[in-house]
RNA sequence: GCCGGGGUGGCGGAAUUGGCAGACGCAACGGACUUAAAAUCCGUCGGAGCAAUCCUUGUGGGUUCGAGUCCCACCCCCGGCACCA
């Protein structure tokens, strides 16, 4: 008798001795055609929960199956390990923000191990370390360079949790810090920005690429890309320079229904248009929007409300004063910050005008408007009214012909808005790559010159949040000579949003550790674009998004000559408990390392896959891993207890098991195409059920059945590769089973002989008939008529029709 | 409110193009083995009914010879966005 399936040691020799060969060592002048599976590297956090093996483990068992297929594959994993959760997790422990992820990248790197990943950890990376995060300030310089880096004042994103500035993308749910929860506040602040609006228009192409629908919306939604027009409002104010507001609206044809002019209460205009009597009211009002947060000031519940300045502006388009008022729910950051109010066609306006008596103007008429006021905004298209020579134009021709005329007259014209900003790179913690630049009186804003690069992060920080860098109180790091006049000057003491850190890894993996470059082209030629990307679907907006400006931007750098990074995008879904999300609040969090040592690797590995389809993502349950414990188990008796032919092998036992191999071959290798890893483990069940049926009757020549073990074992190797390995090392073949060809079906194998013919009277099930697949229609009909079972439905009725579906069955409709 | 995804046995989930609903597994129940239990093996397992048979994929309609699958209306759950002029 064998020895029983002992996970624990085999796992363990086994990752050693692959470790030894170095089986995974991935090799860039290989003849093979080369295969960029990627997963989406990890934050450096205190540990791996299940929920991460659920990310890594099912890409694993691809690559791995693609290795076997024959391609070069490069699967790498490196650690996203600069940022505010690695500096705040230190200052609540005491230590230092390296030491602190260094350890928790040694204690991943463990349990990525112990999982049996197919990595080849010789390309791992770290974003930082210096010899990565040189060429992270290289970027910067670059995009400086080339003008899509630029220093700015703006409102910005304040979280006072975190004390720094965030970038748009990180501000989520109703204005809330991704990281801490906090409310957002807006301030007035110098920062860095990446031109990402540049690449608006650009972003918006999927073309090439074959990403999920809903990634594509959120970030189309999130680009926010909006027709219509700009028109200039006549100003004629006493003391003002400025003798024109400009507005964008995406209505040019509503206006003729102009009533009032909204600006934001920070809009630059305000403080010189408000009239002496109106200032005290106004000042407070700004005041007040300024020291809001954006969960209150954006409240769609919140009564629209706003302050009069006492001044006009003229409507060109036919002559009227219209009053300038200031309201929060106008928006410095989109489009020109000012609004022209239709009360009549827009909800918000027609709310604002009813509450403070300000007239409503129809001027685009419903099919049923006979004349009278609204009791509410009628927005929908329809025709002008009102509107002097516009007059009975739709909705869609007079938006036209308004732009038009706008633009022959130099009021204005047709216009396009995004919702994008501009991405703010700029972050006042210390965990993070400083920003390459130098302030000098007389110079002003220099570059670090590249060859002073890296601009080391000190070690010795002070890490109390005062809102500013810690590396401002760092005198040996502030203070530097100016690269152009030699002249004292003060280095920028902010550091690098690890959003671009993580924006140009997976450049970096196709040559880790060049150090002549950010990456070397050639490799980066070979190797990209990534053919798979898998991570989940949170990063829509910020990583996803960040990636591809990266990518286009160095593009346009003439650095590489393709725009988008990853060709296919796939988003798994999250992995839960008991119908709840994993937390350590809940307690309901499965610790992955205690079931590798209870049940083996090779056992969750199967089980994560098995639990539902991977974009679903899962319900975690205790019991269900035992049902893939008992299956591994009966495989491992099933190759290692002896096969005995009992009695005469039969030929029909041998074309049956070919059969059943090559369509389970078929299965297994289309399911692991199409990332359907959960009907993959249910078919290779199968197949163990068969082949436990074929070793009971023992009707097959022992060398077939050796064919079709070895066949099993082949495809079990991707999902439990120490399983396999060992079972393959059991059976005498020659080692390694991971750098085997992976098996092929031959279509004629595969066909059913036989078919079960399905039999319908009037669309209901009657009788199932076993027939040859190669049964014609005019015999299917007849065996159906014929059928006893259907007999007692025919009788006494009319067969009115008969509908035949090859190989498939046949119905009878009766009268 | 808008945009995605989803709703199938006690549970997780299967089901090419509209063609045998419930694969595979868990749990449960019955049996074998055992002094006993665990493990293992064999069997049953959507509901009603003694049975023939009927009902059954969130609800209600529709198209079709035939609908889990297509169309219309609605309900519920999950995720995202939400004053964007």
């Amino acid at each position: 008798m064998e020895a029983e399936y002992s996970p624990r040691a085999i796992e363990k020799k086994w990752q050693q001795k692959w470790a030894e060969d170095k089986l995974y060592r991935v090799d860039n002048h290989s003849p093979k055609p080369k295969y960029y599976s990627l997963t989406m590297f990890p934050y450096t956090s205190c540990d791996l929960h299940i929920g991460h093996w659920y990310n890594y483990v099912p890409p694993d068992v691809r690559a791995r199956f693609k290795r076997m297929q024959g391609y070069n594959v490069l699967h790498p994993m490196g650690f996203d390990a600069f940022g505010l959760p690695a500096e705040n997790a230190a200052i609540n422990r005491g230590i230092h923000p390296y030491t602190w992820t260094m350890k928790n990248i040694e204690n991943m790197r463990r349990q990525l191990e112990s999982i049996g990943t197919v990595y080849d950890w010789s390309r791992e990376i770290n974003t930082c370390l210096p010899e990565y995060y040189h060429w992270t300030q290289w970027f910067f310089l670059k995009l400086f360079e080339h003008d899509l880096a630029y220093r700015g004042k703006a409102p910005v994103n304040w979280c006072s949790g975190c004390q720094t500035v965030l970038a748009n993308e990180q501000v989520i749910g109703e204005g809330v810090c991704e990281r801490c929860g906090t409310a957002v506040t807006q301030r007035d602040l110098e920062q860095w920005f990446f031109r990402i609006t540049r690449y608006a228009d650009e972003l918006l192409q999927y073309e090439d690429i074959d990403w999920p629908e809903r990634i594509k919306i959120m970030q189309r939604n999130w680009i926010g890309k909006s027709l219509g027009a700009e028109i200039s409002f006549a100003l004629d104010h006493p003391g003002v320079e400025e003798k024109e507001i400009r507005v964008f609206t995406t209505r040019p044809d509503t206006a003729f229904g102009v009533t009032f002019m909204v600006l934001a209460p920070e809009h630059s205009l305000v403080a010189k248009l408000t009239l002496p009597d109106k200032k005290t009211e106004v000042e407070a009002y700004v005041e007040r929007s300024r020291r809001q947060t954006d969960i209150e000031r954006l409240s769609t519940e919140k009564e629209k409300d706003g302050v009069f300045t006492g001044a006009f502006v003229t409507n060109k388009l036919n002559g009227e004063k219209v009053p300038v008022w200031i309201a929060d729910y106008v928006l410095l950051s989109y489009g020109t910050g000012a609004v022209m109010a239709v009360p009549a066609h827009d909800e918000r306006d027609f709310a604002f005008a009813t509450k403070y008596d300000i007239p409503i103007r129809v001027v685009i008429a419903s099919p049923e408007w006979q004349g009278g006021e609204l009791d509410e905004a009628y927005i929908e298209p329809g025709t002008m009214v009102n509107s002097g020579q516009f007059n009975r134009l739709s909705s869609q021709e007079g938006a036209k012909a308004v732009s038009d005329f706008l633009a022959e007259k130099d009021y204005g014209g047709h216009a396009v808005t995004y919702r994008i900003r501009d991405w703010i790179i700029s972050r006042q913690r210390y965990w993070g790559a400083p920003i390459p630049m130098i302030y000098c009186e007389k110079c002003g804003i220099v570059p670090v010159p590249e060859a002073d690069l890296p601009v080391l992060l000190p070690e010795d920080a002070d890490f109390g949040l005062t809102g500013e860098s810690p590396l401002k109180r760092n005198e040996d790091f502030l203070r530097t000579t100016c690269p152009e006049c030699q002249g004292a000057a003060k280095r920028e003491t902010d550091t690098i949003d690890s959003f671009l850190d993580n924006s140009w890894y997976y450049f970096r993996y196709c040559s880790p550790h060049y150090d002549k470059a950010a990456f070397d082209p050639r490799e980066v030629k070979n190797w990209m674009p990534v053919d798979i990307y898998t991570g989940g679907a949170e990063h829509a907006v910020g990583h996803l998004m960040y990636a591809r400006f990266f990518t286009k931007a160095i593009r346009d750098m003439g650095l590489i000559d393709f725009g988008e990074p990853f060709k296919r995008l796939f988003n798994q879904g999250i992995i839960i408990k008991d119908h709840q999300k994993m937390s350590k609040s809940r307690g309901n969090v499965v610790a992955p390392d205690d079931l590798v040592s209870s049940l083996g690797a090779d056992t969750l590995r199967a089980y994560l896959m098995f639990l539902g389809p991977w974009e679903q993502g899962g319900d975690w349950s205790d019991s269900g891993i035992s049902g893939i414990s008992r299956w591994l188990v009966r495989v491992w008796k099933l190759a290692l207890e002896p096969y005995r032919v009992k009695g005469k092998t039969g030929e029909q036992a041998h074309t049956d098991l070919q059969r059943t191999t090559h369509q389970t071959i078929r299965k297994v290798t289309d399911d692991l195409e199409k990332l359907r890893f959960n009907t993959m483990i249910s078919a290779l069940m199968e197949f163990t059920n068969y082949l436990t049926g074929v070793k009971e009757t023992g009707r097959v020549s022992d060398s077939a059945w050796k064919g079709a073990l070895k066949t099993l074992l082949l495809m079990l190797a991707p999902t439990a590769p120490h399983f396999a390995e060992e079972l393959w090392q059991k059976t005498e073949q020659e080692y390694s089973i991971h750098n085997q060809d992976w098996p092929v079906w031959d279509e004629e194998i595969a066909k059913d002989e036989e078919i079960t013919l399905v039999i319908q009277v009037n669309g209901k099930l009657r009788d199932r008939i076993t027939v040859q697949a190669s049964i014609t229609e005019d015999e299917a009909l007849w065996l159906a008529e014929e059928s006893h079972k259907v007999e007692g439905y025919l009788k006494g009725k009319d067969i009115i029709k008969k509908v035949y579906i090859q190989g498939k069955l046949v119905n009878l409709v009766v009268r």
